[in-house]
RNA sequence: GGCGCGGUAGCCAAGUGGUAAGGCAAGGGUCUGCAAAACCCUCACUCGUCGGUUCGAUCCCGACCCGCGCCUCCA
């Protein structure tokens, strides 16, 4: 079965596969870089990693381009106020956000590209639409006048067409002939950084610079373009508007959308205290692993909403996994084979697959893996589990793995190395043969703080990390 | 008003025209120097409400109630 992804633009669930060749050509709308980052954006952010690593483990390639939006009128306000250029005011920024993809092990994009850099394609983009007729200029601004793009309102599915003949004048200093037409390029502002360019001094508009990007690296037809629900309208319909005006072919083949994320049942908002950074939730002692699976365990179509009762339960819940594998890696199973432990492996791994293929069913893929984990514990319990059937187990912990990526441990800086564990263990180990229990305790107690657990078992006593 | 989404156990959540996955929590048990950890078992006659279609509906249709998003910057 291919893989089936939900298209706004059809409103429909497609199978999916790159247009040519084997490469996966999806454009995803970035941050703007006023803030750190907050855990919806990042929600979005895992959503499209999600999307990657599954296109991926498919076997296909990723050529994946994300923006990181550096100049826009929050960011010029904030900047002009603190007095330094927005180059200095948005670059720590930038870097704070690809610290948390990488904490997040959101994987790197094959290209992330700032608007900034790309201020000539995007001035030429607007001269290609102003050859065709479809701009017009009002106080040194140039306006995308949609009246000239009859497709407008299809990725939202809105009838515009009404609205068309009540033209107003917006609310700020700009003319516009229609309400709804949106401004390409802005005209210069006293004491505001700008470009002098062909088209005027000035600076670009939002929407410009996502279609300039996403064309010059990945063609006129992108394979996906992907983002936050909110951007469908106006940003992602404005974009087909520039693109397809300019180019007459489809500007995205599959335009996919995640959904929003609330904390405790409430939008999140800096006045009701529930706006959230990922710093803040690792000072509380989470681990990003713990992060990361809450926000990918509900698929990307459906509101997420962000509890610490959720937080808790995904902390758990990856100890169950890594309990899981943990035992796989160091019980003593008997030798040879058994059919049925085989059998149910390699329909789980299907199952699984499946799960993933249905637009990234991370809920039900999930419940696939847990299911499985019973059943095997169960079989390892009374013999039906042998030492051949470990390998495939393995496989099927690697694919889930390579998708949701939070088996591993995230060790802390300073904190104890395996090595060192292993010392402590073994001197436990060799404090309890001696009956020296109190010694034996105290090693187990010191290791607890650290945040080591250690387990007695038939095999022998095994250590892991916290999650 | 327009477009769209959702209401499934204490919480999160999957799902199908044929009688409710999974996780967390809770209760019980196994194991153990004690403990911890781990593992196992139990846990929705019921899927917002009311009608309809059907042999049969949580899943299809209609109405209604509730919550939410977008239509303005926003992941």
């Amino acid at each position: 079965m291919p893989i089936r992804l939900y298209n706004t633009l059809t409103q429909k669930v497609e199978d999916f596969a790159p247009a040519s060749d084997n490469t996966v050509r999806m454009y995803a709308c970035g941050p703007t870089v006023y803030n750190f980052a907050h855990i919806g954006n990042l929600r979005t952010f895992t959503f499209q990693d999600i999307l990657r690593r599954w296109l991926r483990a498919r076997g296909m390639e990723t050529l994946h381009v994300m923006n990181i939006t550096d100049v826009d009128d929050k960011i010029i306000r904030t900047a002009v106020q603190q007095g330094v250029s927005i180059f200095d005011y948005t670059k720590p920024y930038e870097a704070a956000f690809l610290e948390d993809m990488a904490t997040l092990r959101l994987q790197r994009p094959e290209k992330v590209v700032r608007a900034t850099d790309h201020i000539g394609e995007m001035v030429s983009l607007i001269q290609s639409l102003t050859e065709k007729g479809i701009t017009y200029e009002s106080d040194g601004s140039i306006y995308y006048r949609i009246a000239k793009f009859p497709e407008y309102g299809k990725l939202s599915h809105n009838d515009f067409g009404g609205m068309i003949a009540g033209a107003r004048v917006d609310v700020d200093e700009y003319e516009k002939e229609n309400a709804r037409d949106f401004v390409l390029w802005k005209n210069k502002k006293e004491g505001e950084p700008s470009w002098d360019t062909p088209i005027g001094d000035g600076r670009p508009g939002w929407h410009i610079e996502c279609s300039a990007m996403a064309m010059k690296y990945l063609g006129e037809t992108l394979d996906i373009h992907a983002g936050g629900v909110d951007l469908t309208f106006p940003h992602h319909e404005n974009e087909i508007a520039q693109s397809e005006a300019v180019t007459g072919k489809p500007f995205a083949r599959f335009w996919i959308h995640g959904e929003h994320l609330i904390v405790e049942g409430q939008k999140m908002s800096k006045s009701l205290g529930n706006y959230y950074t990922l710093r803040d939730v690792l000072q509380m002692g989470y681990q990003p692993e713990a992060v990361r699976y809450l926000l990918a365990s509900v698929p990307y179509r459906n509101k997420l909403n962000f509890t610490f009762d959720g937080l808790k339960a995904a902390v758990t819940s990856i100890e169950r996994l890594r309990n899981f594998e943990l035992r796989l890696k160091t019980d003593k199973f008997p030798e040879g084979s058994n059919a049925d432990a085989d059998k149910r492996t390699a329909e789980s791994l299907a199952r699984f697959e499946e799960a993933m293929d249905d637009d990234l069913n991370t809920a039900n893929a999930l419940g696939v893996l847990f299911e499985f984990i019973r059943e095997t514990n169960t079989a390892m319990d009374s013999g039906g589990f042998n030492a051949a059937n470990v390998a495939p187990v393995v496989a099927l912990l690697a694919r889930f793995d390579e998708v949701f990526d939070i088996l591993k441990p995230t060790v802390a800086e300073g904190g104890l190395t395996d090595e060192a564990i292993d010392a402590l263990a073994a001197e436990r180990v060799a404090a309890k043969k001696a009956r020296d229990f109190a010694r034996a305790d105290a090693i187990r107690a010191e290791l607890l703080e650290q945040g080591i657990i250690l387990e007695d078992t038939k095999e022998g006593t095994r250590w892991k990390r916290k999650a």
